[in-house]
DNA sequence: TGGTGCCGGTGACAGGTGTCACCGGTGCGT
DNA sequence: ACGCACCGGTGACACCTGTCACCGGCACCA
């Protein structure tokens, strides 16, 4: 029997998906959580084999998770099950110890077999964010320049943001100039966004 | 039998769903789609009592199909599952002919309930959305307004919007201007996410 | 030891944005 | 016939943005 942990916001969705994995001979699910800082403790109570971790999650999210599990040194291993294929979140999950990672578009039939592959100690990754990771390239952002474009996401003045990063307005600019140049967009939001759709937030 | 047509873009959401209400007696999943704009057609062949509806589809939204559906004359309920319990979503989905509304963050054995209700011609409706709804008041913004907004929502420069929407430049800030108004907001970026968290686009 | 890259900042400049006043036109209810 | 609300537009104004040049400081690496 594979040991299996769920942790997703939606609980809708993780009770589906517990009832989409037992109906598999070989998988139990044997937890549910739905906030991302359950997760270690749960994993210590109910030491699962495998771990599906979505990665919009309130508390922490599903890569932190994950690299908190490696942390800790838990004998388990984690799958990540997300909405978004942003090949940027390919990259950090794998960065942050995760063994798979499946986007929720793919068909339920192999959900069960990528928690099996998972559990046997191979890797799973969806290919086409594979070479989509790989196209891409790596984050071209610093560290600074994502702090910005995560406080532009909303349509915040340069001001707001200035207050919120303690930082000159001017300093604001010049990182936000530098990152709309980086992204190939024409404003900050498109900045943002971009982005955000690249998972380099 | 109540016979279920499930509808949601995420192949894993979709097909977890069906497993999930599979397990119960009196509930048979007869079919399952991935777009909007194929549900009408699947409803003439298969014929369901119970249409569950994401409201995120490509092709048509899910409010947009429960029109449709009533449209045709069709015999069958709608069933709204959602992401995002939008109060404006509620009232659009509710005034398009549902017949519930339920967010994805529900408990799991509370679907089938949902589905039964549905079936026996009673409303489902998550009653803190339903308060919600009422607290926030009717959609406050103009046709043109919901326009330009939705234009801005990704960040898009005056002329951009004007460009796309056939509108002098001028036009579009006297818009945008009176939506920024409208939603409290400071920029037009937030007012767009304003009008977009309350479901007003 | 100098080069390189990121951090934080300043100043200046063209152009974009948000606001306001105001215009004509249309449709709708009274 | 009138008010009223929405559409589409113009012009003007203060202010904000995006860009560029340039500064000092720090860390790292050859």
């Amino acid at each position: 029997m594979i040991r299996v942990l769920l942790a997703d916001d939606q609980a809708l969705v993780r009770g589906a998906l517990a009832a989409l994995l037992d109906l598999e001979r070989d998988i139990e699910v044997v937890a549910q959580v739905g906030r991302g800082d359950e997760v270690v403790a749960t994993v210590r109570h109910t030491s699962p084999d495998v771990c599906l971790l979505d990665i919009e999650m309130p508390g922490l999210d599903g890569i932190a998770v994950a690299a908190a599990l490696r942390e800790a040194g838990l004998p388990t291993r984690s799958l990540m099950v997300t909405t978004f294929g942003r090949p940027g979140y390919l990259r950090r999950a794998m960065d942050a110890g995760a063994s798979g990672f499946v986007v929720k578009d793919t068909p339920a039939d192999e959900l069960a077999e990528a928690v099996r592959r998972v559990h046997a100690g191979l890797r799973v990754v969806d290919p086409t964010l594979a070479t989509e990771s790989l196209i891409g390239g790596p984050n071209p952002l610093t560290d600074r320049e994502r702090d910005v474009l995560r406080e532009a996401l909303d349509g915040a003045t340069v001001q707001r943001i200035a207050g919120r990063l303690y930082l000159s307005p001017g300093t604001v600019r010049n990182y936000l100039s530098s990152a709309i140049g980086k992204t190939g967009a024409d404003t900050r939001v498109e900045a943002a966004r971009a982005a955000e759709e690249n998972g380099w937030l």
